[in-house]
RNA sequence: CGGGGUGUGGCGCAGUCCGGUAGCGCGCUUGCUUUGGGAGCAAGAUGUCGGAGGUUCAAAUCCUCUCGCCCCGACCA
């Protein structure tokens, strides 16, 4: 891609609403762009780190066993009312009247559709277990949105719901989701914190959060540290963390300075939940005596739009973003420091043809404009690696951002220069 | 919903108290010169001053109403 063709409006200033740092790098990188208060475009840049993070997400519940589907965004209020969560909800559910004048709204959560599907389809215990889940849009009329696409009104959300035939089996579902939340994260190069939480509105029993530290999270966190360096998922599980929600100093096994309180930003919440919505909705199997059971339910949510400023706020330094590899926009940007001159264009044209047709993703910032600007630009956008070519010396060179110094950590010819990158 | 701000070109701001027909920086366009960390010179373009109504010879500025956006709080599967 050539950096002269790509929308992705870069600037020096950001407006003055922006208030956290997540929000002011993407808005300065080019990344979103504000239609009204919580709603944005997704500019390439974002739109790029979206779908790296969906994919890991897609990988990580493929692993399990969970399937994707796509729910719809527009819902008929019959299933709320069903569920009793149409006057429940209040005024964050965004109601909306069709042209013969009913009701429907925009999806804020999906547990009825998801327990509608599987009562429509699902009569047997040998049905059992299932595990939908979906990336999509919801909308949620928040009292107050804020810090940018972090507290949006509309956002990016995975959501999966898990149906099980008996608490067991339910447990050993919400086991394995928490597995595979821990893994995710940290994929995305995040250290997930999960916390025990209260489940809120949705009710149940079992519920943990999954926190990025960041002091411009919104959530307090009590947890022993050793937490954060815990190796095993059972050590993640057993060692002792909740949301502020849930902390009773009265109660916590540890004493006041042994506990670590940071703030958190919520990336994920899982919910182990029963027959809450099985048995309001009647959605039930026979078991192989021939008898009904409601299933077990679970949902399990990933904010991922809310992911990428979380993922900002963990990652990034005073001249602008760093990406973890993984969720970068592109693997490799190329600054031709001399688009004018012929023979810095016939190398850049080459590395970034050759790497292109083996599977990089090269950002070739191609653009005449000041060197500076050029640098700049590519450490505010953070692609984490970058390759200058200059003109006094042809040699290229290899800068790795993650020092975010652009020293050339090595100098070469622009053929080894494909082998290393990969290596 | 309570409290506090704010709205002037794409972005950052000045001008409002004290009314006289809109300005600065960045960015943008064109040309020339430059070039290893946000270049220089020259010439340009871009504004119904959030909206409606009112006062006045005259309103970005004063008055009334209204809308948007931001921050704090309450709220938050």
């Amino acid at each position: 891609m050539l950096f002269s063709r790509f929308f992705a409006p870069t600037s020096k200033d950001a407006p003055s609403d922006a208030q956290i740092i997540s929000h002011i790098l993407m808005l300065r990188a080019g990344m979103i762009s504000q239609m009204a208060s919580g709603i944005y475009c997704w500019l390439p840049l974002a739109a790029r780190v979206m779908e790296k993070i969906s994919k890991i997400i897609d990988e990580e519940q493929s692993r399990i066993g969970s399937q994707k589907v796509y729910f719809t965004t527009i819902q008929s209020a019959d299933l709320w009312i069903e569920s009793g969560r149409y006057d429940a909800y209040g005024k964050e559910m965004l109601r909306i009247k069709d042209r013969k004048d009913a009701p429907f709204l925009y999806s804020p959560t999906n547990e009825e559709q998801a327990t509608d599907l599987f009562r429509k389809y699902v009569k047997s215990y040998r049905g059992l277990p299932l595990c939908l889940y979906q990336i999509h849009w919801k909308f949620r009329d928040e009292i107050r949105p804020r810090f940018g696409v972090m507290r949006g009104r509309e956002f990016l959300m995975k959501d999966a719901y898990s149906f099980d035939l008996d608490p067991a089996g339910a447990t050993r579902t919400y086991q394995q989701m928490f597995r595979a939340y821990v893994r995710t994260f940290r994929r995305m190069g995040l250290t997930p914190v999960p916390v025990q939480a209260s489940s809120g509105a949705i009710g149940g029993n079992m519920s943990h959060e999954f926190h990025v530290l960041a002091d411009t999270g919104e959530s307090t966190l009590y947890y022993d540290q050793k937490i954060l360096s815990a190796s095993d998922d059972d050590e993640l599980m057993s060692t002792f963390a909740v949301s502020d929600e849930k902390y009773d100093a009265a109660t916590a096994p540890l004493r006041e300075d042994e506990l670590m309180v940071s703030k958190g930003i919520e990336v994920g919440h899982i919910f182990y939940f029963g027959k809450k919505y099985s048995e309001s909705m009647n959605a039930f199997v026979l078991d192989a005596n021939g008898n009904k059971v409601y299933p077990e339910m679970g949902s399990y949510g990933i904010g991922v739009s809310r992911l990428v400023a979380a993922i900002i706020e963990a990652s990034h330094d005073d001249r602008g973003i760093v990406w973890p590899e993984q969720v970068a926009p592109f693997d490799v940007t190329v600054l031709n420091l001399y688009p004018d001159d012929a023979k810095c264009r016939e190398i850049a044209a080459w590395i970034h043809d050759s790497f292109s047709a083996s599977g990089v993703e090269v950002l070739y910032d191609d653009r005449t404009i000041s060197i500076g600007e050029k640098l700049a630009d590519a450490d505010l956008i953070g692609i984490p690696w970058q390759i200058i070519i200059g003109k006094k010396k042809i040699a290229t060179g290899l800068v790795e951002l993650k020092n975010r110094k652009t020293k050339e950590i090595e100098e070469m010819p622009p053929e080894k220069l494909l082998g290393r990158f990969r290596s």
